[in-house]
DNA sequence: TTGACTTATGTCAGTGACTGACATAAACTC
DNA sequence: GAGTTTATGTCAGTCACTGACATAAGTCAA
């Protein structure tokens, strides 16, 4: 039961959901996000539709399975940062090391930022729950840093959600150029208009 | 045709959708946004279900169905500001007369922050679609403004980013507050955290 | 006024996302 | 090996949303 010891029960579990994520990705690459049905995406990983629904909360949601991993790596990257450093260099340097993912993961995110220009329900997914997500967690821990309240003080809401219109700025760039340019150098060009904002 | 006459048929038009909304109104403040259906708001406004699909894209479309007039009202703001006031308080000038909506309209609005806070698809919605629109268009006025491309710069976006981020902070604390506070005072004061930003 | 046209609406039938309830077999525990 | 937990299958249902076709009211020109 613990990290190292998963359990059969546990291995197939991940497996099913793997599975599923997988076979999503391909299905809606071949043919794009509408013409895909959860019954679709069922049946090629050979399970039942309402096993799909038990794994994820949405259609939508199999496409953006590991948003949990990026935001993992988001807060601890923050959380690491040194006091000394401004908060505004902490903040780049969470959403900086979140984007290293884009270069570990290059099909799999670009698939997410051309279905996302495509399809208008996977941006609004992206947008109103992976990202507020995101956004909502590092707003917390900006506040924690800060020792303010978030509820009574705008300035985490504000910096967490600038931070990521820079992210979603470098995306669009990334993927208006096909996906070939590095992420991550897109990603520090957007982060720096941060650091001298409203520059 | 014009705007002074605007003839029997676009009267009628208006009266359906108008009728619509002020139902789906009643109806989602008496019961919820989720215990209302599409069809229970047709009814009540003595229309076919695919009548209310002819006016509303969505069950949370009729919801937010002035937001073209939020949207009008910071965009005409924002087009008016002087030339010589920096961009900063321009935003913060055109957010601040799109929420003197709020002071005239504020059944409408606190039942639409109240059902944002109770019902995630409501907040999914204004997040993805609404504040997604106006975000948008303030990015390309900004844009404009500074003269520069908002596709190759990330400076408008994160700019109109950080100032919806502050109008979100306002109205949480205007929802919390139970709607009776003043919601001019709050978003000036979140509005304050954009001039000093990231202090 | 009449006749041609445009268009807002109704009706109908369908698709597909998503959910609750119940049964089962595998995995886990002791 | 017995008892418990849980991931899955099956089934039936609700409801948001859409295309196709018909109709009646509104519009406009002769």
């Amino acid at each position: 039961m613990s990290d190292f010891e998963p359990g059969r029960r546990q291995r197939k579990k991940q497996a099913t959901r793997d599975d599923l994520m997988d076979h999503a990705a391909r299905l809606f690459d071949e043919r794009g996000f509408d013409a895909v049905t959860t019954t679709d995406i069922a049946e090629a990983a050979d399970v039942s539709q309402r096993t799909f629904f038990r794994h994820f909360s949405s259609k939508e949601a199999v496409l953006y399975g590991h948003a949990d991993v990026l935001r993992r790596r988001l807060l601890d990257e923050f959380a690491n940062r040194p006091d000394q450093e401004s908060v505004v260099d902490s903040v780049i340097a969470a959403v900086r090391a979140m984007g290293g993912y884009y270069e570990t993961h290059h099909d799999e995110t670009f698939l997410q930022a051309r279905l996302a220009a495509d399809f208008p329900a996977v941006a609004a997914y992206a947008r109103a729950y992976v990202q507020n997500d995101w956004e909502h967690e590092l707003t917390a821990a900006i506040a924690a840093r800060m020792g303010i309240d978030p509820l009574a003080d705008p300035r985490p809401e504000i910096l967490a959600s600038a931070a990521f219109a820079a992210y979603r700025a470098a995306v669009r760039r990334w993927s208006a150029g096909g996906g070939r340019a590095a992420f991550g150098e897109l990603l520090d060009e957007s982060l720096a208009a941060l650091a001298t904002f409203p520059g």
